[in-house]
DNA sequence: CATTCCCTATGCGTATTCTCGTCGTCGAAG
DNA sequence: CTTCGACGACGAGAATACGCATAGGGAATG
């Protein structure tokens, strides 16, 4: 699950983007609405963020925007006001729901949730499975054929975003960008390394985890 | 144990969510009956308690709204005005018991507890316990292998809540949200301190309490 | 006024992740 | 079928980030 957080007070951002983390979000910081606008228009993201009050571009313009655009991505509004008028305002643009500041992190955990369970109108999956390989993003536990597997935070977040792909082949540029928040190539092999951990983890005979050379990796469905 | 207090009046709500806390309740706190109702619907409390009286969304409607959703969870009314008709019509809205404004923190507690018991049907758990570490919310005591233990008070608010969420990792912003209160300060290392003595109290061996790097801690079931 | 409690700051130790280098493997072309 | 080039695998070491422990001072409490 992708979050984008579009908030131009940076305590405010890094508070918010760090516990989204922490939760088993992957999370982007657009500290202006320009930025935002561009991000949200180029990735699909679960939910989006968004401070009304921000240079360069408001919050309210942005989404009415997105909406333009035929995006459907649901927006959750932050405002320092609180008056109806404004809530009004953000509703009729085209956002979902409406948070004042200041608020609690676990009110907006909670909102989020609420969110994207009614996007994909089914309970959000907190458990991924494919073949004998399960992943469970709440309590962070990977088992292979019934045995607790024992993975580094990055290769928890790799498999995770495999699994959510399984079957379909991956890029390592889709890689980079959604499990390093890396934007370009950096000429690096990381994920090179870490796969191989990984595999070395949860797929010692090589059934699992194949590579498709020239592109990245897929995850077998078939054991 | 989690409990929903949804009240405009910053004092009064302030002071019911204090005194909850410290009475070993984890209480959210909704200004207004829309963010009740967003919290209510996304959140599993086991008990909510409702001013009639609010901005945005009453409390009667609230309750009715949330009642339509087929959630169950026990409702505590609170009202300044004493009439019976009002009584009759919250009850009838579907809550489950009524509390005159001005009240004694210490009869909205047993109302709670009562409504607790009365829901879950069994004698409210009011002693926390995970492996051979023991808490009892009342009495404040603690203990490890048989042994009392002397907590300050930070360190049992952590405690509590850590073995309330036993098995499953909770992440550092979660933690300094609830048993800080903190919203927003993520430059601080309070937790890891306060985590740090506790182990030193409870956990010398180091195999209950454990880190979950990145993240946060989690309270292990097993030795 | 004394005591308890709790936060801030710091340096250290270690888990985790990245870089680098080498070796192996795959596939296309001759 | 062989050869060559490019790409990927993987181990080892270095760099980094993160968490831990401790001390000291300040605030709250009685």
């Amino acid at each position: 699950m992708r979050i984008l957080v579009v908030e131009d007070d940076s305590k405010i951002a890094s508070f918010v983007v760090r516990g989204l983390k922490q939760s088993g979000f992957a999370a982007d910081h657009a500290p202006d609405g320009e930025t935002g606008l561009a991000l949200a228009d180029s990735t699909d993201y679960d939910t989006i963020i968004v401070d009304v009050m921000l240079p360069q571009l408001d919050g309210i313009s942005l989404v009415k925007r997105l909406r333009a655009a035929r995006r459907v991505t649901p927006v959750l509004f932050l405002s320092a006001k609180s008056s109806v008028d404004d809530r009004i305002r953000g509703l009729q643009a085209g956002g979902d729901d409406y948070l004042t500041k200041p608020f609690a992190f676990s009110e907006l955990l909670a909102r989020v949730h609420a969110l994207i369970r009614r996007a994909s109108q089914s309970p959000e999956a907190t458990r991924l499975a494919c073949g004998d390989v399960t992943l469970d993003l709440v309590t962070r536990e990977v088992t292979r054929a019934g045995a607790p597997v024992d993975l580094q935070p990055r290769e928890f977040t790799l498999l995770a975003f495999l699994l959510r792909h399984a079957g379909r082949p991956v890029s390592k540029t889709m890689i980079l960008e959604h499990v390093w928040d890396y934007s370009f190539d950096p000429q690096t092999n990381v994920v090179d390394v870490v796969v191989s951990r990984l595999r070395a983890k949860i797929d010692p005979d090589h059934t699992r985890l194949e590579t498709v050379r020239g592109v990245g990796y897929v995850f077998r469905p078939h054991v």
